[in-house]
DNA sequence: GTTTACGATGGAAACGTTTCCATAAGGAGT
DNA sequence: ACTCCTTATGGAAACGTTTCCATCGTAAAC
């Protein structure tokens, strides 16, 4: 690997000091225009370029961005990280990138690693908001940050999806469309404050509509079984109707999975996600979901940090309600009743 | 922001010279057990940590990757970073992230800023390896670096699909199954020469297989109306029986379209996509693929450039001609011959 | 008792920038 | 002819590290 030139040898070549190379290269200072011509030839003969480093150990800035988030496995972390990426990149600044698995560990070690890095700021989706550590030095240290898609702590800013209050939509359409008894389908429960609060929305939900309290079933984040999983929920559960999954990938799999289990989607259960991802709209039946606008949310979250940064007034933030919006899909349909002997348990082969 | 504290505030604290405390901390050289001691416990009260920046400065290494992809909105590259982040992370290097969003001038503009920042190695996907002005300059310095999807010139290490056999696989799943006129569907043409190997290798599968040469259809970044589009392709060329997509995204976005102009796939069209997304399995019909491995791609990459860095030997490298699997799926099926009158140029509704 | 060796320590240089300050030259104003 | 700006320039300090080198005890070896 080649030694890039320095400033030392553009200033030899181009026999000035260092300080008139750095003048003339940031117009920052007179100049005559032979010593110009010069250090411009010399530049172009080296192939010079500053190096950042040495830049931002003068400067102690970087034009570096920390973004945390937990997986790229998930469109939805994809999308807003892609949002926040060329929002960073119109201003100037790239985007260091770590994925946590979920894993708070690596989560809190990752945070401080970046501001060893001396990032300028950080846009992150913490596992629990209000017991990150990372979180926490970060505020400390007084870093600019956002974050993203977890509801922010009263003294941090985020962009978020009102997941509590989209849950208690779900409940609502499930209910509108005549279904009584719910399932919810949860993965890394432990280890995402949004699906937790994504479930107790919908037990509120399933409360003030009357309903009983939904059933749950939490599944590792390394299931291939969902097959056998389904199998088991719906023999304990077998009244179940409606079956809401905390994400749409989750619910993509559930329907696949009925299907195998010669159980219909929306005939025999209706399913809802979460998200609003883009395939889900090209599959059939389509699926009904929670719509929500990941790179949008990105690009909030990334000019919520420029602001900071440059001392500006916020973005204005859309209405939290305006976060989600139901979207309506073939995979969720009326319950109707069974009149026909044909009830659910029989339904669902032994 | 809170100005972190430095070596030489951990040294006035702990009352001896900052070479000492860099010894302590690093262990790289004696200490007596008071003087440990006392270092550690200054650490611990002015919470401090070695800045990177300083240390890039003096080693001239920073731990640090550049990744340059297209766009994080293809789940495939979402997951190839996946692997490429996780692996460095692994090692020890962070990994800067940027989206070029198939634009030639982002890239080579985006590859010098990275070099400037003097990331120590190299994954990326460039638009088109041989012309590649990014590329070139890397290895004029002499970066470690490892190409993901381009096919590598003679002097560069790559990890890829074999695009141009897998679309010769593809014709040859068509053929197998009576197909005889067949039509390739393109996005990002002019910015992918991985589109181009797949469409150079599927009008070589139909030469060497005898069909007539397949109609092309081109469509735009920003395509809104696909609808038109495949009406007007598939008015043009009546004779279709299976269209190939240069993507899954692109495949399912067909299928639904094929869909809403009441043609049914795979009885009346049959879709083979490209690149075995996880959701295309969960769909109805099951999408006919290409599989590939974008995770394990971008962890070979990324392995690669480690390999370099360390000056080890490179990663053994799966044989280029599995690379991909054809994943068959209920989107495609077999032509029948229309003896029942009802030919496909009446099928199609005007 | 003198040499030798080694453990512990700090000063200082180097890495690549920017910026403050000093110096010098030249032109304008007296 | 003198001062006084202005322009052009380079030296040097500073940013936060690591590491080489020199110094100083002190214990071991003779």
């Amino acid at each position: 690997m080649k030694q890039p030139s320095t400033i030392k040898d553009v200033a030899k070549l181009a026999q000035c000091g260092v300080a008139t190379v750095s003048r003339v290269l940031n117009n920052t200072g007179p100049a005559s225009a032979e010593t110009r011509e010069r250090v411009l030839d010399a530049v172009e003969k080296l192939q010079f370029e500053f190096s950042e480093v040495g830049r931002s150990l003068q400067s102690s800035t970087t034009r570096t961005i920390g973004c945390v988030i937990p997986s790229l496995a998930n469109p939805v972390y994809a999308d807003a990280v892609q949002g926040v990426q060329e929002t960073f990149h119109k201003a100037g600044y790239q985007t260091l990138l770590v994925c946590t698995n979920y894993d708070t560990e690596v989560e809190t070690q990752a945070i401080r690693t970046l501001m060893a890095k001396q990032v300028d700021g950080f846009v992150l989706t913490v596992s629990d908001a209000l017991s990150s550590q990372g979180l926490r030095s970060i505020q400390n240290r007084e870093i600019p940050h956002c974050l993203l898609f977890n509801r922010a702590p009263a003294d941090a800013q985020s962009w978020a999806v009102d997941d509590y209050s989209a849950a208690l939509k779900v409940v609502d359409e499930f209910v509108s469309m005549g279904h009584v008894h719910l399932g919810f389908l949860a993965l890394k429960f432990k280890t995402s404050d949004r699906a937790r609060q994504r479930y107790k929305g919908f037990i509120e939900g399933c409360f003030t509509n009357k309903l009983e309290r939904p059933a749950l079933l939490e599944i590792a984040e390394d299931t291939e079984n969902l097959d056998v999983l389904l199998t088991n929920f719906l023999r304990e559960n077998p009244s179940i109707t409606g079956i809401f999954a905390s994400n749409d990938i989750l619910a993509l799999a559930t329907i696949r999975s009925l299907r195998t289990l010669q159980l219909q989607v929306p005939k025999d259960i209706s399913v809802v996600g979460f998200d609003g991802i883009r395939v889900g709209e090209m599959v059939e039946p389509s699926l009904a979901t929670i719509a929500t606008e990941p790179r949008m949310l990105g690009q909030g979250a990334a000019q919520t940090v420029l602001s900071f940064i440059n001392d500006l007034p916020l973005p204005e933030q859309p209405d939290l309600t305006l976060s989600f919006s139901f979207r309506n899909g073939g995979s969720l349909a009326p319950h109707v009743a069974e009149n026909l002997g044909d009830d659910d348990v029989t339904a669902f082969p032994t």
